[in-house]
DNA sequence: CTTATTCCCTGATTGC
DNA sequence: TGCAATCAGGGAATAA
């Protein structure tokens, strides 16, 4: 489930390996026309050879590509998408949906097993992400987050995957600050002392950091550039972790439903 | 404006 | 052991 540390992973992959690089082919695979949400797959296709890549940058879960003409490749991987960068003989990768082909005879390959992923080529890219919140990695100040809260009677885990209020976040790196933070995932957001918030921040930017730092956490699906795992999937401390003890008191992790999504915390360090 | 629910999609896991 | 039901979950769409 690539968050935040999974995209910024594979985004730092991509700077040094596609940075310069011209599409020649683009080929959307049979079955995966929805993926392709703008234009149609056949103009998509058609559109992209030629054009350059001039960076590679990010906002929340979203990757985006700027291309020589001005327009954005965006790409959002959601639960199984992957992007691999490999040599275009490489062996084929299982569930390939998109192959760009490169102009020094290297593929990036979008693959993505239950295909929920979208790619979409823009001029105007703020017409995409342009209602995400502040990036979860930049600007998490207490202000912000205290404006984050602002007149809502959701919970604070709610609020923290809310991608309007605050980009980046999801199930694994949301229960993880939390955790870190002390705070238990139902608390109402808005019931958070100002105390609290600072801690929070601080424990968003403490999860972010080391998930990068072990480049992403793989519990399921998720690869790097190079389809190669990460490694926070082993130092998370509540995360699929029920029944489990923890790490901090030795009391058995428990699991809940948070706004429709299971929640991993433990009922003595959350009050 | 808000929050809650359904849907997408398929491999892995659970339950009988 | 076998097979069906359930689960996983980000975000769009829809309902309330």
């Amino acid at each position: 489930m690539p968050e935040l540390p999974e995209v910024e992973t594979i985004r730092r992959d991509l700077l040094s390996r596609v940075v310069g690089r011209a599409f020649s082919r683009v080929r959307v695979l049979p079955g995966a026309e929805r993926i392709v949400r703008w234009p149609s797959p056949a103009e998509f296709a058609r559109t992209l050879p030629g054009r350059r890549i001039e960076d590679v940058s990010r906002r929340g879960k979203y990757l985006l590509f700027r291309l020589s003409d001005g327009r954005y490749l965006i790409v959002h991987l959601r639960m199984t998408g992957a992007i691999l960068h490999r040599p275009k003989d490489a062996p084929d990768d299982p569930y390939l949906r998109i192959c760009f082909s490169l102009d020094d005879s290297s593929e990036l390959r979008y693959t993505d097993v239950r295909k929920l992923g979208s790619v979409w080529l823009v001029e105007e890219p703020e017409a995409i992400v342009g209602k995400l919140g502040p990036d979860a990695l930049e600007g998490v100040t207490p202000q912000t987050l205290r404006s984050l809260i602002e007149g809502r009677s959701a919970s604070i885990k709610a609020v923290l995957m809310d991608q309007r209020a605050l980009a980046g976040l999801g199930n694994i790196y949301s229960e993880e600050a939390l955790f870190l933070a002390g705070i238990h995932p139902r608390r109402l957001a808005k019931s958070l002392a100002v105390g609290e918030l600072r801690r929070l921040g601080e424990a968003i930017r403490e999860v972010l950091l080391e998930a990068m730092g072990h480049r992403g956490s793989s519990f399921r699906d998720y690869v790097d550039a190079e389809g190669r795992e990460g490694q926070h999937q082993r130092h998370v401390k509540v995360y699929r972790r029920t029944g489990e003890p923890c790490y901090g008191c030795g009391t058995p992790i428990e699991r809940i439903k948070v706004s429709g999504r299971s929640t991993h915390f433990c009922p003595r360090c959350q009050r």
